[in-house]
DNA sequence: AGACCGGAAAGGTAACACCATTTCATGTCT
DNA sequence: AGACATGAAATGGTGTTACCTTTCCGGTCT
């Protein structure tokens, strides 16, 4: 059941687009836009015009100056931590850089999250995490590995949010994705290594005994394979 | 030096109040406003009302629906790493829980951070960190605590940026408001410990020679004064 | 070179037609 | 009478157009 029933939505469209170009390198920094120009690429008023380029702007992707226009700006500027950036950039060339950093990413935060939700966790969080750690065993004992991924994914969804601190839970969609990304890529074993469903067990443990330090460190070599795996030396 | 920015657009004002007032709790969870409302509460036309509330929608803080209204999200929804969103917060009363959370995150990132700097850094980068690290001890040791909390923004800034991540990089601003912040509300010891200094020096010695496993390690021992002088157990 | 001016483009206002959604009153069926 | 369907009206966002105002780039004149 698909809530997104949402028929209209005239600027997301012109907003993902021109998302996309800028993310993709297609309109590169220094490149200069004008309403106008917008206007007419995508035939709409200048109002639907002006709110995708106020959104764009307040996600530091250009800049409107009057009388010159508006100008994309370096990626240094972006808010690299905005979903709709992260996906503009998986969706384009940058797509192995994207995945790259998010993958670092990942490595600095879980294991800070795990230790984290050991401490603030909820009773229910604890029972989850400990039913979703055992039906990873079992789906990966089965390679059923499109089930194993779903299982996968919420399970490290929950433990970010279980986390309390919501910098980290924010962090749960992309985090998501570069799972769902690193299977479709072929980057998993075809049959998850026996060590790492160990490890999603001595987690899940950790957490719900509220052993903040062994919860830290069982992520921390849960993650060393996905360290080894995708990034260099 | 406050840069005085351009003659002060027309909706900063407006999304400045709006994302306040829906940070600090003032506008909360479920309450509904009007575009009607907000062109009366600022005195601004129509278009500029959308446009501010376009930015907020974007930032995951409101969601507009027709014949209803604009209506406050839950905080799991909002962009929090959104810098305008932080600086929200900072300035209001979710102040301590926001500096918390940041925190955390710090504890999470530097240390990667510094050894992915190791790997990666310019040569020019890794002269300044160095040259940061001997100016740190200095001003420490002279107790000049305001000259010393700017180089060691900057310290922390620089190694973010030349960690090779954007993503890490993104949040050098954020981090410096907790430095700032930190000293400003006397939660920093009058004179920097002796330990501090050495490991600052210890850092950047570890970058400027591309050693990534000691620079990390440097680091996470860096981070632990402020791990017990700020978080709970 | 320095001052000056024309025009390009964003900033902002206003008025309007349109459309989705909720609310509510009305009427019919049981 | 009470429940349910039906349809109309009120409400408030969506999108368009027209028209000023402000800024400031670039060329021109002295």
């Amino acid at each position: 059941m698909i809530e997104r029933r949402n028929p209209t939505g005239l600027h997301d469209p012109v907003l993902d687009e021109l998302g996309l170009a800028i993310a993709s390198g297609a309109l590169p920094e220094g490149r200069v836009l004008t309403l106008d120009g917008i206007q007419e690429r995508f035939g709409v008023s200048r109002t639907v015009a002006r709110e995708a380029m106020r959104v764009l702007e307040s996600m530091g992707m250009v800049t409107s100056r009057r009388r010159v226009g508006i100008t994309v700006r370096p990626m240094d500027d972006w808010n690299v931590f905005d979903p709709k950036v992260i996906w503009w950039r998986l969706a384009g060339p940058g797509r192995d850089a994207q995945l790259r950093t998010l993958t670092e990413l990942r490595l600095a935060i879980e294991p800070l999250a795990a230790g984290a939700a050991a401490r603030a966790a909820t009773g229910p969080e604890r029972a989850r995490l400990t039913a979703l750690a055992a039906e990873l065993r079992r789906l990966g004992e089965a390679a059923d590995l499109a089930e194993f991924m779903e299982r996968d994914v919420e399970f490290h969804e929950l433990l970010l949010r279980a986390s309390g601190n919501e910098m980290f839970g924010a962090l749960a969609g992309p985090v998501a994705a570069v799972l769902r990304g690193r299977t479709r890529l072929g980057l998993m074993p075809h049959q998850p290594v026996r060590a790492a469903l160990d490890l999603h067990e001595a987690v899940a443990a950790a957490v719900a005994a509220g052993r903040a330090a062994a919860a830290e460190e069982a992520m921390r070599e849960l993650l060393a394979e996905v360290r080894t795996a995708t990034l260099p030396g």
